[in-house]
DNA sequence: CCATACCGCGAACACCGTTCGCGGTTATGG
DNA sequence: CCATAACCGCGAACGGTGTTCGCGGTATGG
């Protein structure tokens, strides 16, 4: 009684179904080609400028076709995130220390990070991992072989808390480059009105402070910032990672 | 040559523009039930159920009815992140220690993102964060006065790592609690398949110690997990912080 | 060799966010 | 005091979206 309605459950992921059938024509295109214009979309416009259509377009075709290579706009996201996970490097070497592996693998994400911003515009709730995602996963287990002092779920919650700082991270550093893009304009401006109003004496403190938001001159580019980011990166993750894998955090 | 060309810089945040003109007849709604409409949509059907014409329905008008309130969808998101962010109580006084007090703002946070999933859904690129999401802020920096380590913007980086960190943690308790969706079982369903085929040994030692992974037999809710997640949420989030916060990470 | 399963895709459906412009209402400046 | 300018509600429409249906053509398994 469990055989038969799996007609049902045949709603499955992309990674299982096969690329094509056996029956008929060969196709013309493939979901890697779908993947690559997909990409190349999001990354000239972000995540929003992925549309059946668009892709569709991109590939001298209707939207209609692409229903053959994949079951949906969702199946299409899917395909991206797991190929930009596959740009990061997983053939170095481990030292042994937990901490340095997974501090050079977060930076290796992160600058996958930094060059497809949309990763940061799927929302994390539609996330499903693919093959390149578990290798990914398998990596920082094994990075994390030598901790003895965590069982296997929080292994697993360790390397989601380092993902997700990672993305975070990410987009500081991206808020940070490009520049303001009149929404982000208008919110800094807020905040300014808001902290001259008042109120919220710590946060015009914490402002005032640091370079965290700079007079942000006319507008335009020119300005680049070159690399100078680095540092406060690799502070934080390590700050983190320590608290993390520490034996016990005292009492 | 500043006050004449905000014309172009007035496409401003909802925040500052005023709720109604002082010219015309009185509106007939406000943003507030705006507010409460697209968020009893988002409660109900998630982040998609909640459309200009959706609350516009449910409020008895026509979406072009709505733009009088809001200059678009967008405005309508910021309204609800920011009515949910209000939601947190935060008439809770400080004991003087940062990580217990921190610990607790992350917990009342929590709860609120599991009273509502849909913030989840929203991207974290467009977060601007509105009057109650500064006063939210402003107490975290509250917790962290005693603080001397870091610096303002440090400090801000750590109230920065700290949501991302109840996020993901909520999003964990999340998936954990509800029924898997389909889409969930799917993929619950390829990563079977996946350590099955071997390959990701540590992986699957990884999912076979805990209970992260229940054995899902049929399917069908019925065994409600009570409130047996506190113990990890506040574990991780204890260790992070005093990652965060030590004095130094040694050399 | 032929039935079957697949490929490409034009056409259509339902929904979406947003804009325009109209008639009615209200406060204000002269 | 009244005319005018500013505002409110909203029907209608535009261009975009994801997705489905069903057709003619093609390659392959039995």
């Amino acid at each position: 009684m469990a055989d038969e309605e799996d007609r049902a459950t045949e709603a499955v992921v992309v990674w299982e179904r096969p690329e094509r059938g056996a029956r008929g024509p060969a196709p013309e295109r493939s979901r890697e080609q779908l993947t690559a214009a997909a990409i190349g979309l999001a990354d000239a416009g972000g995540l929003a400028a992925v549309s059946v259509r668009q892709v569709a377009r991109e590939l001298g075709t209707g939207p209609a076709s692409l229903y053959r290579y994949v079951a949906g706009r969702d199946d299409l996201v899917d395909l991206m995130v797991d190929a930009a996970t596959g740009e990061v490097d997983l053939d170095v070497g481990l030292t042994g220390d937990p901490v340095v592996d997974l501090l050079g693998l977060a930076a290796r994400t992160q600058e996958v990070h930094l060059r497809h911003p949309w990763l940061l515009e799927v929302a994390p709730e539609a996330l499903r991992t693919g093959p390149r995602g578990l290798d990914h996963l398998e990596y920082a287990l094994r990075a994390l072989e030598p901790v003895t002092e965590l069982t296997g779920p929080g292994k697993l919650e360790a390397v989601a808390v380092l993902n997700a700082l990672v993305a975070m991270l990410s987009a500081v550093e991206l808020r940070a480059r490009r520049s303001p893009t009149g929404r982000q304009a208008a919110q800094s401006a807020y905040l300014d009105a808001v902290v001259a109003r008042g109120g919220h004496p710590l946060l015009a403190g914490a402002l005032a402070d640091g370079a965290v938001r700079e007079p942000a001159a006319a507008g335009h580019p020119g300005t680049e910032v070159p690399p100078r980011a680095a540092a406060p990166f690799e502070r934080v993750v390590r700050r983190v990672l320590v608290g993390l894998l520490a034996p016990e955090p005292a009492a």
